[in-house]
DNA sequence: CTAGAACTTGGAGTGCACTCCAGGTCAAAT
DNA sequence: ATTTGACCTGGAGTGCACTCCAAGTTCTAG
């Protein structure tokens, strides 16, 4: 009734299906991640099918919040390198992560300002559209 | 000395590589922005060389607003040719400015979110790299 | 046991937003 | 008169991040 088979032992994975659904990506963004070298190769069942641990799901889940921020995969790739290469990686890792932070934390700034440079155009349309309200403002 | 020719009546204009310099776009992508009709076809010199307007700026300044706030080309298009199609569509043009500003504060707090999200993981980070910090910093 | 759904691979194709190129024109300087 | 450099056009090429496909294998329900 459930995918316990050869390989697990007790742990419960998920099927390549059940990721895509659970992170929003697709099955096929998930192996063209896993090529990319983005997640480490993924344990597979007898028939060589993925079988996705919980940790996996966390790490797609880091990723998912880097690309969200605007990371490229590139960049994505030289992390999970970092993180592949073990706890001695560390330091390099929080690195990245302080200049990703910090790039981001600008970006956002800029797109607020923007923001505020959007809402006094949307002010003018709206002063353009009511020509002469009389008792307007005051 | 200046670009004074056959066309100018007191009017400051500016050539490609002016309006390059100016708006931080390439010529070739000026040139890609016309033909996609993001611009107005610009007025020619004698020689059938591209002058741009002071308004020209402002309208390529406001376009990058846009891009940088995310907007893709395709949707830029819409709001070129409703402001192309006049005053009368100031209405339907204010509309898509307060829908593309709208999307633009949740980005933002998505992005804010993420952040936050971030600032976590490097805060992990930096407690796996002070394991005993007895009398580490001071 | 078998049908059909889900999975596998390598590789080709897509959409976006440019970016580059070849071959030609035009203007200014030597 | 010619060289130099900025500009013109149409169209091809690029890089990114997927997305789709064909042909074959495996899994699961009946």
């Amino acid at each position: 009734m459930n995918s316990e088979d050869a390989l697990s032992l007790g742990e419960e994975t998920l099927t390549i299906a059940q990721m895509a659904e659970r992170t929003g990506l697709s099955a096929d963004t998930l192996r063209y991640y896993e090529k990319a070298g983005l997640i480490e190769p993924v344990r597979r069942s007898a028939g060589n099918q993925r079988r996705y641990a919980a940790t996996d799901l966390d790490w797609v889940e880091f990723l998912l919040r880097l690309r969200a921020t605007g990371m490229s995969i590139a960049d994505m790739q030289r992390f999970a390198r970092l993180r592949a290469d073990g706890g001695a990686t560390v330091a390099d890792r929080l690195v990245v992560l302080r200049e990703h932070r910090s790039g981001l934390g600008e970006r956002i700034r800029v797109l607020q300002q923007n923001a505020d440079a959007l809402d006094e155009k949307i002010d003018h349309y709206e002063r353009l559209l009511s020509p002469q309200p009389e008792t307007e403002r005051t």
